[in-house]
DNA sequence: TTCACTGCAAATGCTTTGCAGCGCC
DNA sequence: GGCGCTGCAAAGCATTTGCAGTGAA
């Protein structure tokens, strides 16, 4: 537990919204923080590894991190332009995938499964 | 319509799996097409745009690409081992995702469904 | 004191781009 | 003949890694 984790919790904990390593980094250093880009890279795989916190892809195929605040496996309705993201539950979806994967006599199945759109307030500001 | 964009077509319609655009290019080369790895991205990214290709990211986040036998809106059981895909179609997750998003008052709204595991084959295989 | 963690800088690998030349139309 | 497409090589970026120094326990 060192100063440079600590830091990369305290700032995971203030945004509610995915970010990459490179935002993260960029936010760290807003609040004074002093972490390098290398070990800001390596906290959050290794906090990814531990389950402390979710990982998914953008758009851009980047990896995204946050701290979620429920515990259970769900999904993400994402805002495209600012990164909102509000967390979903679909249990029949999950049971969709289970039952497709079956069907296909394939095994050991995870999926991904996420909405990216416009949220409310960056559907107001388009105009 | 050109030497390499024919050989891009080809090797495509050859394969059944989604490849990486690197994938392509030493497939290309396989096949003694001579097709620079610059051109290689060019052609398939403007063939995305195009609608001519399916995209998506692999579980690295590298955009890989298929040519589709079906041409309206699917989803894909992947094999996180061999790539081969099975496309499958989810009517109930379509209107899911649209409700959720109407639901939170998200507009242009587009989704990723994908299900990831090992395919009959390699699941005998990993013994 | 010890050993994991960190910072720095170099290396890596994928992807993009500038530019000159070739070839399709 | 003109203009878009290609190849090559260099540039760009995100990410990873080697290594020596630092700090937490």
């Amino acid at each position: 537990m060192t100063k440079q984790r600590r830091a990369v919790g305290a700032t995971l904990d203030e945004l509610d919204d995915f970010v990459s390593t490179q935002e993260l980094y960029r936010k760290l250093h807003e609040r004074g923080e002093s972490v390098s880009l290398a070990t800001t890279y390596r906290i959050l795989q290794s906090m990814a590894d531990d389950g402390l916190v979710d990982v998914l892809r953008n758009g851009e195929g980047e990896a995204v991190y946050r701290r979620c605040a429920v515990e259970h496996h769900h999904h993400h309705l994402l805002c495209r332009k600012c990164g909102r993201a509000v967390e979903i539950e679909a249990p029949a979806v999950e049971q969709w995938a289970a039952r497709m994967a079956r069907e296909y006599g394939y095994t050991d199945v995870a999926h991904t499964v996420e909405i990216y759109g416009l949220c409310p307030e960056c559907t107001a500001a388009k105009d």
